[in-house]
DNA sequence: ACGCTACGTTCATCTGGCGTACTTAGCCAA
DNA sequence: TTGGCTAAGTACGCCAGATGAACGTAGCGT
């Protein structure tokens, strides 16, 4: 049985990529935790290098802390009163993947000639770094056929 | 210099994050994309699988061929006329990651008690798949603190 | 000539994004 | 104690785009 058989016959509903999609998947979430993953964390400066409208901005940060991929901390700046910035959670850190492929695939297929706006390096050793799918016997999977998806203990089967 | 005051001295319209969030960053597209990696590649299918208005399954589609990451191709099924059908490119498919990521973070946070819908194994060796950093002396890194990220050769400084 | 099917398109409605302007709460200085 | 200052939101009118249901269409076999 192929695999599009089987995927065929599994609820679309009951998976993992549409449930993070549904709490993270649009625009201005990816560019807010982009921001937050690089050490801004409070409203203005957020603000200013997104673009976004302001109420846009401050929904998504009331939903992710809701969410809990973000944590409110107060802060004191000198002769200001005291107010709030929004730092990542590690539910929310564990996000990081997501942006580091968002980031490889516009490296990949949308940079300009100048090349890629940000490099990743592994400190210690100094080369670049890439995401890749390794197994828990530490080998890297290289082709599509390398990977075998099957259905999870949790997949659920359509009734129809 | 911290990488934090560094990335606020960048433009953040010049980002391959910003970049792929704007070719393929919305709900419907994540999930189209998930199904043709799983095989369904015709309309009728797609539209009832992901439950999206007609309109805008065709929009989207129409967009990602226009963008390369998809190819409509013709096919003829028996006694009906020449219809065409959506092949990812290897444009399209270098898109996997984004999902697989998705996939994982749901997988880890967003799971019901039963597990994930989905599992990833290494044909072969038959064991568990996951995202992974990983850099070019194939050294596979752990803590947030192994990866230096610094500006790259496309990166734009910020006017002001 | 006619119905059938998969693939869209149209249309009326409504949600949510957008940009701009305004409000708020506390700190400090006069 | 009044008044200005700043960061952080809120309010609002406008409009693009999502939504769901109904309709259009191009060829196949009969």
């Amino acid at each position: 049985m192929t695999w599009t058989q089987e995927w065929l016959e599994l609820d679309p509903t009951v998976c993992s990529v549409a449930r993070t999609v549904a709490l993270v998947g649009d625009k201005w979430t990816f560019l807010l935790l982009r921001e937050v993953n690089n050490g801004v964390r409070r409203f203005e400066p957020l603000q200013r290098r997104l673009g976004a409208p302001r109420a846009v901005l401050a929904a998504r940060l009331a939903h992710l802390v809701d969410a809990g991929l973000l944590e409110r901390a107060p802060y004191r700046e000198a002769g200001q009163r005291t107010r709030f910035e929004y730092r990542l959670t590690q539910r929310g850190a564990d996000l990081r993947p997501v942006l580091v492929a968002l980031m490889q695939y516009g490296d990949q297929h949308l940079a300009e000639d100048a090349g890629p706006p940000v490099e990743l390096r592994h400190r210690g050793c100094g080369a670049d770094v890439h995401l890749a799918l390794v197994c828990a016997n530490a080998h890297v999977l290289s082709g599509r056929d390398d990977l075998a998806p099957r259905p999870g203990s949790g997949a659920r089967r359509l009734a129809s």
